[in-house]
DNA sequence: TTCATATCGTTGCATATGCAACTAAAAAAC
DNA sequence: GTTTTTTAGTTGCATATGCAACGATATGAA
């Protein structure tokens, strides 16, 4: 990843613009792929798998015995069911995780994480967890991460079902 | 998009966990997700086509009469050359773009926007402006948006090259 | 019970993206 | 001037993602 110190690229060429919104919104946009870039690359560096399997294991060894529905992890991930069910694809190839037969609903399964996964979340911490310090814990102060926070948060709320 | 109001999905399971750039970086980047999806979804709904063309358009209609060379588009939007390539390609494929080819530079050529190109990215700054709007500027608070900004600025600028 | 409808999950197809290899030309080294 | 090295851009291949259609089961209504 190798940024310009370019002019910052605004969204519009109309009059009057932009807007403070637009301009946050821009570097938003900007920030996500550059971090995403960072952390996933380090990840990849570390000879590990992308931040999307991660997520998905974390969400598996919160439930260690029981598993989960797929549509539950649908529901915490933020994937729709196609591409859920091919990321459980890859990471059954792995024997990360294993659909076994629902016995309650014909139609589902049960997706539970192995041992070999639970090694994997965990030895995928380290790394995952460097490089936020990295990303947000270096560059901002402590009342900048608790405004980011909060403000991620409203903007979150903003669009979640009730 | 349909989002379940559940509980914040922090990163790790380990103990003393977690920190609050840990917390952050979840909401960080589970907005990011989210709110790009509602901004892409608007556009097509719109019978537009994605936030990505439309950036590459804005970078040409800055630059009229000239055009811009490839890797100076890559420099601006965040694309490597491959994918840079293809974009073009597909944007070449219904006329929004125009390759010439570069009289100073033999290897290279010089991407053009066309009128109709123009009219596009025109068309698509309501939407985009009114999408704006409603993910950002709607739920935050002046103040927060300057907060945003300057933090998103902060993150950004660690990541440049000087 | 039976039929219509909704839900769970998978698959085929089109498109998007990353990586590596490649061509061709420019720039640098000699 | 010739050779080597870098740079600009494209292409093939593997993978990732969105959409629509599908099979199978569960749920609700008559």
């Amino acid at each position: 990843m190798h940024l310009q110190p370019i002019a910052l690229t605004l969204p519009s060429m109309e009059k009057n613009r932009p807007k403070k919104a637009e301009i946050a919104w821009v570097l938003l946009l900007r920030s996500q792929q550059v971090l995403i870039d960072i952390v996933e690359t380090k990840l990849k560096n570390a000879g590990f798998p992308p931040l999307s399997w991660y997520d998905l294991l974390l969400e598996l060894d919160r439930e260690p015995g029981r598993g989960l529905r797929q549509y539950e992890i649908g529901e915490r991930v933020l994937l729709n069911k196609h591409n859920l069910s091919r990321l459980i694809d890859r990471l059954e190839k792995q024997a990360l995780v294993q659909r076994v037969a629902c016995d309650t609903d014909g139609r589902g399964n049960v997706i539970k994480i192995t041992e070999k996964g639970v090694q994997m979340r965990k030895a995928m911490w380290p790394i995952y967890e460097q490089a936020i310090q990295e990303v947000i814990a270096n560059p901002l102060t402590i009342k900048q991460i608790d405004s980011l926070t909060e403000i991620m948060d409203t903007l979150l709320n903003r669009h979640i079902d009730v």
